[in-house]
DNA sequence: GACCATTGCTATTTGCGATAGCCACGCGCT
DNA sequence: AGCGCGTGGCTATCGCAAATAGCAATGGTC
């Protein structure tokens, strides 16, 4: 006996959405694996590079994780030498990154760019311009 | 000081993508919520109902649910009263729903119909039709 | 009849997110 | 200047989904 079991929900939006969701994920979770890097690592890491003294709450507003879950995530990415934070003031610091960091991202974004190019070049060229808007709509961004 | 962060990672596929199912999926666990019903629990409901005499082996290959994560979520429906199992021979057990996992199935149907139609409200018509078959593409579907 | 894959399960771990609570600091208000 | 509210950074803990390892027993195949 096979699979005489047929996936109902294939043709739910919200179902498939799921799906594909989790495929690019573990795609790119593997891909990152290979420097020894977590998704929400990278994601990180370039929200610093990309903003100019950054704070653990700013960069967490952006990426809607919780000051709480900030804490250990940055703590890791400090202890691998990652980051180092700059004192603003006596309440808030300013995140950096290293030379290692710095090593580190660019490693990480020549994964990204290439990952992000072969999952669009999976999208059949018919659809592909209408994937980001449509997602864009699903998106309730903050702001 | 409000937010002078930016987002850099936007306008990324992978990125949008997943920020796009986390939103489908807040609101849909919110919506199930409701009828005390979690997502993977309507999922398991939806496709033991759609298919006849389904063990948990089964169903767990369609959703990519692990055997041993199905054990403890069908412990949970059986609990709640809405499965059964039938012994098929000494080894599996087909799945059945109950009256009362008829009767959630179908609050679970009202819910999720409701669900897929605002969802798919929300993507401007001229995107609408190229949503599914866009990710479709990136889902790695197992026959 | 023997062997091997499969079934259903327990127990444990990891990753990510959410909640609650803490202390200290800054900022705006009067 | 002083007060108080909101915020920043943090610890600790929980919930959920998924993954791994291991196990006993069965079914199917040769």
């Amino acid at each position: 006996m096979t699979t005489m079991v047929s996936d109902v929900l294939a043709e739910l939006p919200g179902y498939v959405l799921q799906r594909a969701a989790n495929a690019m994920l573990a795609d790119l979770t593997g891909r990152l694996a290979e420097i020894d890097v977590r998704i929400s690592d990278a994601a990180v890491l370039m929200q610093i590079a990309g903003n100019s003294d950054p704070t653990s709450s700013e960069i967490g507003r952006v990426l809607t994780i919780q000051r709480a879950n900030m804490a250990p995530l940055l703590a890791r990415l400090d202890k691998a030498g990652w980051i180092r934070r700059s004192p603003l003031d006596r309440k808030s610091s300013a995140l950096l990154l290293t030379e290692e960091g710095q090593a580190k991202l660019e490693a990480i974004r020549a994964i990204i760019t290439r990952f992000e190019g072969d999952l669009m070049a999976r999208i059949p060229q018919e659809h592909r311009s209408h994937f980001m808007p449509a997602l864009y709509a699903l998106w309730d961004r903050p702001i």
